[in-house]
DNA sequence: CGAGGACTTGATGACGGTCAATCCGTGTGG
DNA sequence: CCACACGGATTGACCGTCATCAAGTCCTCG
């Protein structure tokens, strides 16, 4: 893993010109303000297909804005079972979780390589007390946080098997057209188990709820490329949750 | 609902005085700032039982740490079917969730009696850039909010019926010793309907996994009093996740 | 004391988990 | 270049858990 130093910061994209300013933390702030943030988040860092961005156990000093690339996160129980958080992609901010602690709860894998910004969380804090905007954002993230959870209870607790495939690939859809790709066609970047232990699905139930949608001319999936082919039906299919993640 | 203008302030206990200060907003601030705060916070409001403190769609703008009673959270689709998502109680803090969009997006209604503080939000974010410990207390306990969600998702995702019944008596018991009452012996102010509606089950299921686990003389449950006779065998039921919510 | 809601318990069936066989695409080595 | 191995995905058969439906009991409160 290359070292945050081994960047060349040159080429870094300021936060003003970043294209996901919006999604991020700055959100609302004047480009003056921005500027100050974005010299302190004068490192990125790399993380390769399969590399951990942290572990369960790390410490906790810094969130993660994703610049680029497609993530997993999990949580690994005593006896040795995986379950998986969320699937954050670029614009989403990685490490809120460990704020309480100081320590991460669970795991950040890349599915895909993949780019952060370093945000050192202790000059955040300061940096907020200064800039009531900043500060503004920084709560408006962390209580979408909330939400997104809170949705995804309910998806847990209510919809049926084919009704959490159909929310989930709804979800995929909406993330993916809110950063400026195609929501009608996008690569599945984590495998069925992945899927499966997102929504509380064995592997075999999320294949076969793919198919059946398949089969209704829903949608059309070949491997990990998925389009979908009838979004009314697609929304119908997740039930009245369908906003729900 | 009595205006909270109603309340006899003179009464009102300081921050500084409360019982509740280690779970609450102001951990780790010295008495002089908690004052501040305290000043703040001059307003009281009382929920009687069955009363909604808010309701989705109401405008935010104070959130609420509670001084006693019991609430449920609740969040309603749009095809009518309800599922509750939390029962915050004395300490804990409601409304985090909205501060992202404005607006509450879901019901808290009391299971009994209960009194919670106002605490302006505009207010609270302005204090919060004076004093960083009230800062840092304000992400930690957003923070807890979010691992407690991650927690019911990989119970909701993960368990089984009875693991999950297991996991939620601890977690009532765990709550109920931190706030100084007995963690063996306590009321279930929720129905079965509630219980089930939370861990994603249905009351007939709960019932049955308190009923099982009463033959097996892990518990006593006489209605709504529960206790436990043998903590260790309960965490066995809950599974290697007790540790969960 | 009566009515209604909350709870328990039983019978039955559907949904999704489990196990297993097979297919497919990719990458590797002979 | 092809054969093979491997992991991921699909599909089928069977079974267990939990939802559903229903009956009956117990508290609680008017």
């Amino acid at each position: 893993m290359p070292s945050p130093r081994s960047q060349n910061l040159s080429h870094v994209i300021a936060c003003v010109d970043c294209g996901l300013r919006e999604l991020c933390l700055v959100e609302g702030m004047t480009a003056a303000e921005i500027d100050r943030l974005s010299d302190m988040v004068s490192t990125r860092r790399r993380v390769r297909r399969g590399e951990p961005l942290f572990r369960a156990g790390d410490r906790f000093d810094a969130v993660y804005p994703i610049r680029l690339g497609f993530f997993k996160t999990r949580v690994t129980t005593a006896d040795g079972r995986e379950h998986v958080t969320g699937f954050p992609m670029a614009g989403d901010v990685l490490g809120l979780d460990a704020i309480g602690s100081g320590t991460f709860q669970g795991d950040a894998l890349a599915l895909e390589d993949a780019e952060v910004c370093v945000v050192p969380f202790d000059r955040l804090e300061s940096l907020t007390r200064e800039f009531a905007p900043l500060q503004q954002q920084l709560h408006r993230v962390m209580s979408r946080e909330i939400v997104r959870d809170r949705g995804m209870m309910l998806l847990l607790g209510t919809l049926r098997a084919e009704q959490r495939v159909a929310s989930f690939l709804l979800n995929l859809s909406r993330r993916s057209a809110q950063r400026g790709f195609s929501g009608r066609e996008f690569v599945l970047r984590m495998t069925r188990e992945e899927i499966g232990s997102f929504l509380g699905l064995k592997l075999e139930t999320v294949s076969r709820a793919l198919s059946k949608l398949q089969e209704d001319a829903t949608i059309r999936v070949a491997q990990r490329k998925l389009t979908i082919l009838d979004e009314p039906r697609l929304r119908e299919a997740a039930g009245a949750s369908c906003s729900a993640i």
